[in-house]
DNA sequence: AGGTTACTTTGGAAAGC
DNA sequence: GCTTTAAAAAGTAACCT
């Protein structure tokens, strides 16, 4: 195996996903039932329901689909679809049928705990972009996984488009090992072990 | 066999046109900026590209220019910001910018990352510095490429603080106010640029 | 000067303009 | 293409004391 003179991590920040249920939803209703929503559909067709112990925020729309952002697993993902319903039924909202649950895209946090030379891993990486007028991070468009990274000179970076966990971490071990190979590792950070 | 060819008129024609109108763009564009002609061939030449791949659908003549235009200067190396650029258009920044990264991503372009140093002579004389400063202030952006400091910094901001330190090492100080104006970007870049160069340089500041 | 807040970039879905 | 949501990275910017 080609170890790599570096660890790498990675944290999930953000699920988005899509949520179907069986039938349509009266917005109106939920919006007189439900106090703490948000309903402009002049600005947008869909009404906003933020939840507090899994912190999630859900888009509710009429036909019965809605998307549900900001858990951090699949866990937290599950159980802040059971209590947005839960709620629904307490307050009169009537919800039939299983509800069917897909995860549309994951963000990551991750790092390779070493500095990295941007301007040269540009040169480097294909379908990378480096433009430090307009951005301070890297952006490289990963073929496999298909995610998108955008990467700092301190090695920390951005990992989305994901579907799946394990993509992520495919992803960072995939980029620390391409950068390492060609030689864009400056030096390890915060004067970690090698 | 008359319809297929008239229909073929009207593309020629409307693509002819749309040429016609971003040539005359590129043209108004270039004297304000005061563009080398090569410079400006080079925009042609893209925008002409671009058209052949379609990446101009749906967006606007201007916007497309523009970023044509910065593109070209990048390419050649001559120092034009976005902002420079923007400030003479009616579109916003965001949206040439959009474009920009759009041409380089369809038209599979390598662009070399902008070099600080490219800045320098501009804000120099903008100031009024003696040439002398140019040189010190490249060997100052030099020295901080060494220590690899410059990691997702804008030029901009590093040629600014680079030429604060040049002039005061000159005794011409020049305020920071000043210099960030001439360089386009705010005090506050330039003071933390400057922190930062002092730094490796083994200079004291308070 | 400093501190806060806010905006830049990336990805994806929803319904409608 | 736009609108709305959430979240991270690091840099720059705007506004206030």
């Amino acid at each position: 195996m080609s170890s790599i003179p570096f660890k790498t991590s990675y944290r999930v920040e953000n699920i988005v996903a899509t949520v179907i249920l069986e039938h349509d939803l009266d917005l109106e209703l939920i919006e007189t039932r439900i106090p703490s929503i948000t309903y402009k559909p002049d600005q947008f067709p869909g009404l906003i329901f933020r939840l507090d112990k899994p912190r999630a925020t859900a888009l509710v729309f009429k036909s019965g689909k809605m998307v549900v952002t900001g858990t951090k697993s699949t866990q937290q993902l599950v159980e802040a679809v059971k209590k947005i319903i839960k709620t629904f039924v307490k307050n009169g909202v009537n919800v039939h049928g299983r509800p069917r649950v897909q995860i549309q895209n994951i963000v990551a946090g991750g790092d390779i705990h070493a500095y990295v030379n941007l301007e040269k891993a540009a040169y480097h990486l294909e379908d990378s972009m480096y433009e430090p007028e307009q951005f301070p991070g890297l952006i490289h468009r990963m073929r496999d996984p298909r995610v998108v990274l955008l990467i700092f000179s301190s090695g920390k970076m951005v990992i989305t488009g994901a579907k799946e966990e394990v993509e992520v971490e495919r992803a960072v071990n995939n980029i620390a090992r391409q950068l390492y190979k060609a030689g864009c590792i400056v030096g390890p950070r915060l004067g970690e072990e090698e | 066999k008359l319809r297929k060819w008239q229909a073929r008129t009207r593309i020629i024609t409307s693509v002819e046109r749309n040429l016609a109108q971003a040539m005359n763009e590129l043209d108004r564009l270039s004297d304000i900026l005061n563009l080398p002609s090569y410079v400006k061939e080079e925009a042609a030449r893209i925008y002409r590209n671009a058209v052949e791949k379609g990446i101009v659908r749906g967006r606007s003549i201007e916007s497309i220019i523009a970023a044509t235009i910065y593109l070209a200067c990048r390419e050649m190396k001559v120092p034009r910001s976005l902002d420079e650029i923007t400030r003479h258009t009616r579109v916003n920044r965001k949206e040439i910018a959009r474009c920009y990264r759009l041409l380089l991503r369809e038209l599979r372009i390598k662009v070399a990352t902008t070099d600080p140093v490219d800045y320098v002579p501009r804000i120099v004389h903008g100031l009024g510095l003696p040439g002398q400063a140019v040189k010190i202030a490249i060997e100052i952006i030099n020295k901080a490429k060494e220590q690899g400091v410059t990691g997702g910094k804008d030029p901009a901001g590093l040629a600014a603080a680079a030429v604060y330190i040049a002039a005061e090492q000159l005794g011409e100080k020049r305020t920071q106010k000043e210099i960030a104006h001439v360089a386009g970007v705010t005090e506050v870049t330039v003071r933390n640029r400057y922190k930062e160069l002092a730094k490796i340089l083994g200079l004291e500041y308070e």
